[in-house]
DNA sequence: TTATATGCAAAAGCTTTGCATGGGT
DNA sequence: ACCCATGCAAAGCTTTTGCATATAA
């Protein structure tokens, strides 16, 4: 599924180089589980990932205990390096913040299954609205629901 | 606070009638616990209010434990009388469906307030969006998270 | 050397479920 | 009568925290 596979170059290595660039200027420094998680977020984190499943996609034997995967995804967040999404099914997920680009989410209501997309009117709508609030935007997420229209 | 002051009798009303009509197709029947819950959700369940806070907001003594609380919640989401959000703090939080009007909603992240907000414009981005996917949209959320603007 | 990172296991919370009892229709 | 609704208490799960140990710089 086109949602999970491996970011293309370009994002990962601009990603990874942020993300080192942001942690080193934190004091953070490169313990083995953190690094294992950056990478994996780097290659296989373009959409929503939950903590259980970027542990296992560690590297096996490649450490990475549960404890340390939050507390890595808790930093990178606060960093401003993963955007994140409260599921319905109680499990956050978190995938890479890139700059450039950023996509939300379409949930197929039958399935289940979650689509990112992109759309240039969309985000001009929400920059607007911001703007009307008063509101300096640090974020936003929009998702839609809804089933495959069969026509 | 605006986001929990009751809803005004209009709103109320048709989501009241609305919700009764559909329990009752439903098969469903007018306990204590539930029909308090939808009362009080009418009453004041304009803009997302936790389990907890539901159950506290419930007359004093007119009962609705934990569990049933969560149960009617359950029921009133797949009957579709109800929008929900499932915050960062892994709370879900729930508010009425009106059918006429809906809203989303801004987090203001020095304070944490929610408030809501309505935007035609951007309802309208979203529709479009829905139909380029081929999607027949079901609901939506949009939630933006900033800071006040200042100037 | 010295503050930071990691892992394990225990603790926290929110939410769900089993089961016996009470209550609509 | 019959089936549904309710409450209590016991799980279930994800996420967080305490603490001793290992490790980057």
């Amino acid at each position: 599924m086109a949602a999970r596979s491996p970011a293309d170059g370009a994002v990962r290595d601009r990603w990874l180089e942020l993300a080192t660039r942001r942690m080193t200027a934190a004091g953070l420094r490169a313990g083995a589980a953190r690094t294992a998680v950056v990478e994996t977020l780097a290659r296989e984190g373009q959409c929503l990932l939950s903590a259980a499943e970027i542990t296992s996609l560690l590297r096996p034997g490649g450490g990475g205990s549960t404890a340390s995967v939050y507390r890595v995804l808790m930093e990178l967040s606060d960093l401003g390096l993963l955007r994140r999404l409260d599921g319905r099914d109680g499990v956050a997920r978190f995938e890479i913040a890139d700059p450039e680009h950023h996509h939300h989410h379409v949930v197929d209501e039958r399935t289940g299954e979650v689509r990112p997309f992109t759309d240039d009117d969309l985000e001009r709508s929400i920059e607007r609205v911001a703007d009307r609030l008063g509101i300096e935007l640090r974020s936003h997420e929009v998702v839609l629901r809804g089933v495959r229209r069969e026509a």
